[in-house]
DNA sequence: AAGCATCCTG
DNA sequence: CAGGATGCTT
């Protein structure tokens, strides 16, 4: 796009990487609180920032097939952590390197054997990554120790150089260019990924921050400066001032001070484009550090998720611990008491004009230093993951005061207000929860009261839930599911924008993902439909966003359940014929029936649902169609089961109107 | 080619 | 239960 523009403004004093944001990331309130050992490790000046230099230069060196850094640069992770030196030496490399344009490094070097040389400081960068990926505190170490690791670089590498040698030296990017296969663009999909998790990583650290805001926002004006105070008090007030006074709520100690909004804030653009053009030019890298780009990546994820984790874990005990402690003037769902929430109105969060207003100037001074989030999405991830948002397990029955729930569901509120890309947000926290810790998630106890009874299943719900129960769940249904839901499911682009411009306030409880719920309302509604339509589906679950995955993987479970089901058939319709029944008319479904308590067992698990007389006559037909089929040894035939399919799905009844109910989950 | 269903596997 | 492979249908 304006990719023109960021030729111009490029010049070495531009620091567009992630390396200068440290400061920026910490909101005031939080510097020195609890949340200083989740968050400043991973601010920006972490090791993966280190690292990343680290990486980078590494790969220059190798692009150049020489070691152009000044000794200092090379060595300076050895000093201490940030040092604007490391920084600046990084950037004039960078700018060094830059006239040799991506396409100029071409073939020479895309071909120059890598030397031993330069495969000793890749191990030497793998080794580093390792050591950060496997024990969190001894990172920060790592880097003094650089003579250990040399050491130890003898030893590692020639295992690591044997690895490497494995990864293949032309990975078939099917480029057209040029009948070498090594050409630049063999290193790129690793480099991009890299790319996508720093760009990612930066963007997460933006939610972090704007999580921060909204904290402080909350806590201001629930707290009339308590205990916290004694923990970061003045920066707080300072940052409320700020906030509502719509300036810039940083702090001199920052090491990006606003006294110097050119060069900081005006340097946006030309951060972003530096930014964007090492990528680009990174996409000329050569396969020789495609193996750092792979532990790179992995170191990646491995600090994205564990940071978000820690840092939301963080975030949501210290917030829960101010409203259990206060009876602040927000609101934020607690449990319901009464069968009445107050949840309704209390619009959890202070009034949104304030938030929005903080969301802005968060918001651009957020977009000051990263943007890379930006074309990047998760897609490369493929990594398996239940799409069934695990609700954290509903431990006490009876303590429902004590809940802490988070105060917006994750993917709702915070994120994108006024926001002018919350897709990108959404999909970065989308990407960070599918990778992330669950447990993090599950070790506060964000827990409503027990559904157990209350699923209303009501219809034919064994248990005597009183006739007011609809109402109780009607109110509890939302609650439960903001409080709950944490959406893993892949989202799709499209649906996304239409989400954004949902209110986040409003406490509606449309749900991006399937909870577990969901899953069983969809087993119940089997003993209604074996193969129901989309549209059913759309109907049944009105608390769903609906998009072309949530319907794939409603269609998938049901597809799921008619497995099981006509497995069962089967197995027991065999089992007939083994134990010599001989007539078809002998075999019947019912509630005694080893094969009934089978299928229920599998689809109404908590057996509270009555199954409908219906059901065990879909089960005994097929049932029969099964015997019939395998008597007349129709099961010859590979597709013998169609006609038997063909048969059944046209036994399907209508589901109850009462699963309409968005709170019958 | 896309969508859906089943089968198979983990 | 989800993902991938496969086959069928449109």
């Amino acid at each position: 796009m304006n990719l023109s523009l960021s030729d111009q403004n490029m010049h070495p004093p531009c620091k567009g990487g992630p390396e200068e944001e440290k400061p920026e990331l910490l909101h005031p309130c939080f510097r020195r609180s609890m949340y200083d050992d989740s968050l400043a490790t991973y601010s920006n000046d972490s090791i993966i920032s280190q690292l990343l230099r680290k990486t980078i230069q590494n790969k220059r060196a190798l692009d150049e097939g020489l070691f152009y850094l000044p000794a200092a640069a090379l060595s300076s992770s050895s000093v201490a952590d940030s040092s604007q030196e490391d920084h600046n030496s990084t950037s004039s490399k960078n700018s060094a390197v830059e006239p040799a344009s991506p396409g100029s490094q071409s073939s020479p070097e895309g071909e120059r054997p890598v030397s031993e040389h330069h495969r000793a400081k890749r191990a030497r960068v793998e080794n580093i990554i390792r050591g950060m990926a496997g024990s969190p505190n001894a990172r920060l170490s790592s880097d003094g120790e650089r003579g250990e690791e040399d050491a130890r670089e003898a030893r590692d590498f020639y295992r690591e150089n044997k690895r490497k040698q494995r990864v293949p030296q032309h990975q078939e990017h099917g480029l057209s260019e040029g009948a070498s296969a090594g050409r630049g663009s063999v290193g790129g999909s690793r480099d991009e990924e890299c790319q996508r998790l720093r760009d990612q990583l930066r963007a997460m650290q933006r939610l972090l921050r704007q999580l921060q805001e909204k904290f402080v926002q909350v806590h201001s004006l629930s707290d009339s400066e308590q205990d916290d105070r004694e923990e970061a008090g003045s920066a707080c007030a300072t940052e409320h001032d700020d906030v509502t006074g719509d300036r810039e709520p940083q702090e001199g100690s920052e090491s990006e001070p606003h006294t110097e909004p050119d060069r900081e804030v005006g340097r946006r653009p030309d951060g972003t484009k530096m930014y964007r053009r090492q990528a680009g030019k990174r996409e000329g890298g050569q396969a020789a550090v495609r193996a750092e780009g792979e532990s790179l990546q992995e170191a990646l994820k491995y600090e994205l998720s564990r940071a978000v984790g820690d840092t939301v874990d963080a975030f949501f005990k210290k917030f829960s611990a101010t409203l259990l402690t206060q009876p602040a003037p927000v609101r934020v769902a607690q449990t319901p008491v009464n069968g009445n929430l107050g949840l309704k109105k209390s619009t959890k969060g202070p009034s949104s004009p304030e938030l929005f207003r903080t969301e802005e100037s968060v918001k651009s001074r957020a977009l000051d230093y990263c943007e890379g989030a930006e074309a990047q999405s998760a897609e490369g991830q493929t990594e398996a993951l239940s799409l069934v948002v695990r609700k954290p397990a509903l431990s006490h029955p009876g303590s429902t005061g004590q809940g802490v729930k988070r105060p917006y569901p994750l993917h709702h509120a915070p994120f994108h207000f006024g926001y002018s890309a919350p897709f990108h947000e959404n999909q970065i926290l989308e990407h960070l929860l599918k990778y992330g810790p669950h447990g993090s998630f599950g070790s506060f106890s964000c827990l409503p009261p027990p559904m157990d009874r209350s699923s209303p299943d009501s219809v034919d719900l064994v248990s005597s839930i009183p006739a007011g129960h609809h109402s109780r769940q009607a109110a509890l249904g939302p609650m439960m599911v903001d409080g709950l839901s944490l959406p893993h499911v892949k989202m799709e682009c499209g649906d996304l924008p239409a989400m954004a411009e949902r209110n986040p306030y409003m406490p509606l409880n449309i749900q991006e993902g399937l909870t577990p719920s969901h899953l069983k309302k969809a087993k119940l509604m089997f003993f209604y439909t074996r193969y129901p339509s989309s549209n059913v589906l759309k109907t049944f679950f009105p608390d769903v966003k609906f998009n072309r995955c949530i319907t794939s993987q409603l269609i998938k479970w049901f597809s799921n359940f008619r497995e099981f089901y006509y497995i069962q058939m089967e197995k027991f319709a065999r089992q007939a014929i083994m134990d010599g029944v001989s007539d078809v008319k002998e075999m019947c479904v019912t509630r005694d029936s080893e094969l009934f308590r089978a299928l229920n067992m599998h689809y109404n698990k908590a057996n509270d649902f009555q199954v409908p007389e219906r059901f065990l006559e879909v089960a005994e037909i097929t049932l029969h169609e099964f015997f019939n089929a395998i008597s007349l040894s129709k099961d010859s035939d590979p597709s013998w089961k169609k006609a038997i399919y063909k048969v059944i799905c046209k036994l399907d009844s209508e589901v109850p109107d009462e699963f309409k109910s968005s709170s019958c989950l």
